[in-house]
DNA sequence: TTGTGTTTTATTGCCTCC
DNA sequence: GGAGGCAATAAAACACAA
């Protein structure tokens, strides 16, 4: 618990500046007397059971009498009023400069340094509720890509199956027909059934590999593995891809230029889906060998709790459409 | 009333910028 | 080197359930 005896001296600003003396053991953590660069800090006093006003007026603070009989206590909310006036500058700005700082701390009766570390607590507030919501908007976009992969993934399953089914029906024509005609075309004609049926059943899933490319195309130049005109959509490249573009959009409203900083995270989509993609040749259970779902959400969340942006707050674009309206 | 969780105010140390 | 920003943290104030 903090004690000391406060000391108050007028100056500068015209708002009374507290000096902290005499400050008892067990202080404040790093028991200093004076934050850095001799700005003056709060202190407290103990030991006197009447509730006083923490904050005062300037001309309060002024009168050397008051210091001595309302000498603040322990530290008091900022009134509603005080509040909504920081509020209304803060949306103005986010930053503080010196001149608008004092202004401020004039009007409210403040401090300057109590409302340059208003503002720098409702920074790191706005931050994180800014966090919160690129996080949910990620979950969100990965949810929803999950279930469309979802989907072309039952897809490709059926069309599997379908290709060789008809597969096997060919054998088996051309075993029972080769065997009593030995006539030369009629050993070409079922290899030309054979490609017209492939290409029947490649074209439903050739339309929704297009499509899902169609989607991502900033994320292309990611997808180094590309399906090679494959029949099988490589839906785990691609999903690994659009998440990427999603993380983007997301990454970018909070972290503008950042693109190198997530990339290099090792959250990498495209990286931790390598062992997902698969070739044709793997067969039908080839995704199983991806399951990224929960450790792309989880890095997604494990980014953003690692990367802060240090001038996030300065970039006009960083997300901050509309960054008062929470709460 | 009390215990507990959350929010707010304030400090400290480190970093960057000029 | 000083000023200011941020992350981490402490601690008071507050909210609320039991």
């Amino acid at each position: 618990m903090e004690s000391g005896r406060l000391i108050f001296n007028a100056t500068g600003s015209g708002a009374g500046q507290m000096l902290f003396l005499d400050c008892g053991a067990g202080g404040v953590p790093g028991g200093g007397l004076f934050h850095r660069g001799g700005r003056p800090m709060l202190g407290l006093e103990e030991g006197r059971g009447v509730k006083r006003p923490f904050f005062t007026s300037p001309d309060e603070l002024l009168e050397e009498e008051y210091y001595d009989e309302q000498l603040p206590e322990k530290k008091r909310r900022l009134t509603p009023e005080q509040v909504h006036l920081l509020e209304r500058s803060f949306e103005e700005e986010n930053k503080l400069e010196p001149e608008r700082k004092t202004e401020l701390a004039r009007k409210l009766g403040l401090q300057p340094r109590q409302v340059a570390v208003w503002f720098q607590n409702r920074r790191a507030r706005w931050k994180t509720k800014q966090l919160e919501r690129d996080f949910d908007r990620l979950k969100a976009s990965f949810d929803a890509l999950r279930a469309e992969h979802d989907v072309l993934l039952q897809d490709n399953h059926r069309l599997r199956s379908q290709v060789a089914s008809l597969t096997e029906k060919l054998q088996e024509k051309e075993e029972t027909e080769g065997g009593a005609s030995a006539d030369a075309d009629a050993a070409v004609l079922p290899v030309d059934v054979k490609a017209s049926l492939a290409d029947d059943v490649e074209e439903p899933a050739a339309e929704a590999e297009a499509a899902f490319e169609a989607q991502q195309v900033k994320s292309e130049d990611r997808l180094s593995t590309g399906s090679g005109g494959s029949a099988v959509v490589d839906t785990d490249a691609l999903l690994c891809g659009r998440f990427a573009t999603a993380v983007d959009s997301s990454v970018e409203s909070y972290f503008p230029g950042s693109e190198d900083h997530y990339h290099d995270c090792g959250m990498g989509p495209v990286n931790h889906c390598a062992g997902g993609i698969q070739s044709d040749d793997d067969g039908a259970g080839s995704d199983e060998g991806c399951s990224y779902y929960p450790e792309e959400a989880a890095a997604a969340a494990a980014f953003f709790a690692g990367h802060a942006h240090p001038h996030a707050d300065d970039d006009e674009d960083a997300g901050q459409i509309g960054w008062w309206m929470w709460n």
